[in-house]
DNA sequence: CAACAGTCTTAGGCCAACCTAAAACTGCGG
DNA sequence: CCGCAGTTTTAGGTTGGCCTAAGACTGTTG
């Protein structure tokens, strides 16, 4: 498209940073340096030098001791590198047994190396999924992507039931906590009851009841359960 | 093993040189700082300090003026890297649709962000196969590696039949130039006629008549064909 | 055995990405 | 509306990995 992004090859760096500003507001409000600072891991000053070299390439627009936001050039790449990360995720835990809390580690490190004729060939062989292991959306290749409507499982009234589409989570030791609950996207959830604070909440799931605190619940994306 | 290998983290770089040192000479011999720049496509002063800082690390010695050789340790990351590059050669082949003369640069990538648990999984669906797509043994996990006996084409004499074990090379067009001769691992070839200079070769292969020369000749390693 | 060609190393720079320490800005509460 | 806490930026430094230009070495050859 742009003949900046098909020529320029941007490093991993750039590619993390894109990355995650588009993933602390994918609908493009003002992302601030401390929060991408901390969701890389990385200094206030270090986001601050990166972002200003990124402005001056046009990824994304800076607003001094305001923030910034991606252009449509730094949402596309951003969204290329979504969609990397997701197929490559569904191709390892189809194709290569991994789990559902030990892919997100080997994409992060995968999604910069490998080649577009690749994801695509990795697509294919998944038959173009529309959702990840962990139902996060899957960008198409045309940079759209489609967000499933649904809301946090602290927002269910009780009595409810629901299924959860997506596990927006990707440390190891709380997926495999999530999982041990048996709660995964597929999975139908009764709330049976709710504490007025703190967002808790009790649900039953197989049969078995567990109570929820305000960060799982957060995590745990759910949409009216489908057929009856 | 070493407890240095294990700890620490090598860069794609030192990854690249030691990789381009055992290849420049899987026997151990020295290698030139020139073939090595040449290799990796760096200028000699470069591959001088690179040289000089991996020296520090114990993963090779040099002698000023003479060369580097892999010490053991050197030796054993080098073979990782081999081992690397030839799975995922060999994955790319078999499960995506790669062929023989588009798999090397994707390896290339890949070999450096791939993890030793990706890379056994991969060998496992692969059948732990003992050669790459193009006939180049696998060194082992264990860093054994099994060099296979052969002639370069070059070397065989008229009117003996050998099969093809080997392809070494890895630029796309030549790939592409010898597959368009019908030449591969495990094809049987007739040595019809030999030049006295320059090591001509005219052979014969699925009833057609090809002439190789001294290049081509060196890549093609054969041994003598099997049953009958 | 001296000179020369070719190879290799030293010297000195550059750039991307990171860091810490210190200065500048923002917005809120008194 | 001033000051202060928290955030952000500027200033200045480090490291890895590359470069070119210039000097040092080696081996061959007249």
């Amino acid at each position: 498209m742009s003949p900046v992004l098909q020529s320029e090859t941007l490093t991993r760096s750039v590619e993390d940073y894109l990355k995650a500003i588009y993933q602390l507001s994918p609908e493009g409000r003002p992302a601030s340096t401390s929060e991408i600072a901390h969701l890389l891991a990385l200094s206030a000053p270090s986001v601050t030098g990166m972002v200003k070299r990124l402005s001056e390439h046009g990824l994304l627009e800076h607003i001094p001791y305001r923030g910034v936001q991606l252009t449509e050039e730094g949402r596309r790449a951003a969204l290329r590198m979504v969609r990397r990360h997701r197929l490559i995720e569904a191709y390892l835990v189809e194709f290569l047994g991994y789990s559902w809390d030990t892919v997100h580690a080997e994409a992060e490190r995968l999604e910069h190396a490998v080649s577009d004729t690749m994801i695509e060939r990795m697509a294919a062989a998944l038959g173009n999924p529309a959702v990840d292991p962990h139902g996060d959306p899957i960008p198409e290749a045309d940079g759209s992507i489609h967000e499933l409507a649904g809301s946090a499982l602290t927002e269910i009234p009780i009595g409810a039931t629901v299924e959860i589409h997506r596990v927006h989570e990707s440390q190891p030791e709380r997926l495999r906590y999530i999982a041990s609950l048996g709660l995964r996207p597929g999975v139908r959830v009764t709330v049976v009851d709710r504490q007025p604070f703190d967002d808790l909440v009790t649900i039953e799931v197989g049969g078995i009841r567990h109570v929820i605190g305000r960060e799982l619940g957060h995590v745990l994306q759910c949409a009216p359960a489908e057929d009856a």
